[in-house]
RNA sequence: GCCGAUGUGGCUCAAUUGGCAGAGCAGCUGAUUUGUAAUCAGCAGGUUAUCGGUUCGAGUCCGAUCAUCGGCUCCA
């Protein structure tokens, strides 16, 4: 495939290049199309993107149907079949500003301010569409060959709130046919592992507008999985020194007043509420509490680092747009602790929250995640603790922990908490936008705002400085997460339903009656399935539904021999044993936390 | 919150230009006694999200509200 560079150059493109040349031409024969539709429109970014591509356009007042859409697509292939040239010129700054002002171009135009000084300011020409671009780009329009308009939504002027919103068009483009069918089957694919559809299935949880929304519930199943998670946890940390605690879901507003909560995050939070004339609130996190835990008697230099865990129900009032099954709610649980240290712990600390962070990874086969150092922004002071030198401290400490240590990440302005840099883990779900999992933060603000002390090796009251850390973040979001990792078919030990045994007549009823006592007994989680149906409907139910990962086939032939035929879920082979030598192998399976 | 779309039994979906709200699955009852991904028959299940409007007549058209979905901003 041919691309032309924005000095004229033709040349035959990269292989690694050809996705983003043909998205971003994509982006430019769309915008070419809406013009044709809609001339009145004014365009400002449209960028390939590791999805697709897409143009935000200023439509006025005009709004689009998705029969829009189809006509920009139809617009699309006419000009793809028009087989346009595409060429590229360059003007100095004041010629480009002059141009598009001359074209109304207002977008483009204001972005040539934001360039720098030295800037090359470049145009693509293709036909009756001029675009301001860096390119490079295919050279005839007929060179994209498959593409498709995926949807619009709003989006901000330069990604900013105070900004208008824009009409963003999304689109995907590909070298051929075949390659955007096997696109569209993914796409299908994740819709069908998305952990709203899977819990709904399964049984796992549910919302209702009466209870609210952001407000999901758990159901039995969905229980006792999310009760899987949290002893797992709690055990882990208890055997590296954890202690757990439990305090209450509302505070006095005095307390978030202290933290620093209620300056710069009172916008997640639910109001207060006046009570007998003092102001409570839902807590959105539990990190003041726990302060007030370390400061309920003096410390000594000896006891430290001090870790305290909970599983902690908080409250965030996020906005309705981004509320999200299980994933993101207005209630969640986190799996949070707070380790109190002296600073010359920060490292060994830092390094013993990312094994954990791993290690935990690594019981749950999670391989694909991304490490951000999140920074604060300097010149957001509305969001940030305004503490210059706290902030480079905090974070040319958690920095050079994060070198020692030799993981890979990158670095993050203005993803920083109000309070200090934090390391996150960040995850992408089956549909939608990637969201952290992990996180260790660094703090040297609220020890400071709540008067934390201990007493040093000379007597001396120091302040210590407190790691906040959630390994599986939220349980919920990390539920969510595996539900779609695994697609409902879960490993045996944090599976609702590890065993279902399955009769094959109700004249093998009384002998599987018998192994259901013996599994139950022996503390395996396990249904006897005694309606009055074939062995196929039952099984149907057992593997699609439930994703039982062991079903008991219990015929004459097993009653006679007194064994057990053991279907698994994930090979669909039969094996047939002892029922003693089932348990023995479920029972080690939901030890080691076989995946 | 913002932009757009959607909303019909528990679930998945039908219902032509506005003209009698329907099917499959699940549930219940009965028959069948079954060998590795759906046995047959019958029954029951709905104020079409809610409220209002237009109309002889609204699931369908209009308005408001609520919820959900795709994004944006934000975030564990």
């Amino acid at each position: 495939m041919k691309i032309i560079y924005s000095d004229g150059t033709v040349a035959e493109c990269p292989e690694e290049e050809v996705q983003h040349v043909l998205k971003h031409s994509a982006a430019h024969i769309m915008a070419q199309a809406i013009q044709r539709l809609y001339p009145e429109a004014d365009f400002a970014y449209g960028p390939a993107t590791e999805r697709g591509f897409y143009y935000d356009v200023d439509l006025g007042e005009t709004k689009l149907s998705d029969e829009d859409l189809k006509k920009i697509e139809d617009e699309m292939r006419k000009i793809i079949k028009e087989n346009i040239p595409i060429k590229p010129f360059i003007l100095d700054r004041a010629e480009a500003v002059k141009l598009m002002h001359e074209r109304k171009a207002k977008y483009k135009e204001e972005h040539i301010g934001d360039l720098p000084d030295d800037a090359v300011i470049s145009f693509y020409q293709q036909g009756d569409y001029l675009d301001m671009c860096v390119g490079p780009h295919i050279t005839y329009t007929k060179a994209l060959k498959a593409f498709k308009i995926t949807g619009q939504s709003g989006a901000y002027w330069k990604n900013d709130a105070k900004n208008k919103m824009l009409t963003r068009i999304n689109g995907v483009a590909f070298r051929t046919q075949e390659e955007l069918d096997e696109y569209e089957k993914q796409m299908e694919e994740a819709r069908a592992r998305d952990h709203r559809k899977i819990g709904k299935e399964m049984g796992l949880f549910m919302t209702d507008d009466l209870i609210g929304k952001g407000l999901p519930m758990f159901l039995p199943k969905g229980y006792t999985l999310w009760q899987e998670l949290e002893n797992y946890i709690k055990e882990k940390e208890r055997r590296l020194g954890y202690q757990h605690v439990m305090t209450p879901c509302v505070g006095t507003v005095a307390l978030y007043e202290t933290s620093g909560h209620w300056a710069h995050y009172k916008a997640n939070m639910f109001p207060a509420m006046e009570v007998e004339g003092e102001s409570f609130v839902l807590r959105p996190m539990n990190c003041p509490h726990h302060m007030m835990i370390y400061a309920n008697r003096p410390h000594s230099y000896k006891e430290l680092p001090i870790r305290i865990g909970e599983i902690a129900h908080d409250f965030r009032f996020e906005s309705s747009g981004t509320l999200k099954g299980i994933e993101r709610g207005r209630h969640f649980c986190q799996n949070d602790a707070h380790l109190f240290v002296t600073p010359d712990q920060i490292e060994g600390e830092v390094s013993r929250v990312v094994d954990l962070i791993f290690d935990v990874y690594k019981d749950f086969g999670i391989t694909d995640y991304r490490c951000v150092l999140s920074l604060r922004d300097p010149a957001d002071t509305e969001k940030y603790h305004p503490d210059d030198e706290m902030w480079n401290t905090a974070e040319n400490a958690l920095r050079q922990v994060l070198n020692d240590i030799g993981i890979e990440y990158t670095e993050e302005i203005g993803e920083a908490a109000f309070y200090g840099p934090k390391l996150d883990v960040n995850v992408k779900p089956a549909v939608g936008a990637e969201y952290t999992l992990s996180t260790c933060q660094l703090d040297f603000c609220l020890p400071a705002k709540f008067d934390l002390k201990y007493v040093d090796s000379e007597s001396n009251e120091k302040t210590p400085v407190v790691l906040h850390r959630a390994i599986l973040g939220s349980l919920d979001r990390f539920m969510a997460y595996i539900i779609e990792e695994t697609k409902g078919k879960f490993p045996v030990w944090l599976a609702p339903l590890q065993v279902k045994v399955l009769p094959v007549s109700e004249k093998t009823m009384e002998y599987a009656g018998s192994v259901y006592e013996a599994i139950d007994a022996a503390g395996i989680r396990t249904v006897l399935d005694d309606r009055n149906e074939k062995i196929g409907y039952k099984i149907r139910e057992a593997q699609q539904v439930d994703r039982a990962p062991y079903m008991l086939i219990l015929g004459q032939k097993e009653a006679d021999e007194n064994m057990v035929s053991v279907r698994s879920r994930d090979t669909g082979e039969t094996e047939t044993m002892t029922l003693d030598d089932f348990i023995a192998k479920v029972k080690n399976e939901i030890e080691t936390r076989a995946h």
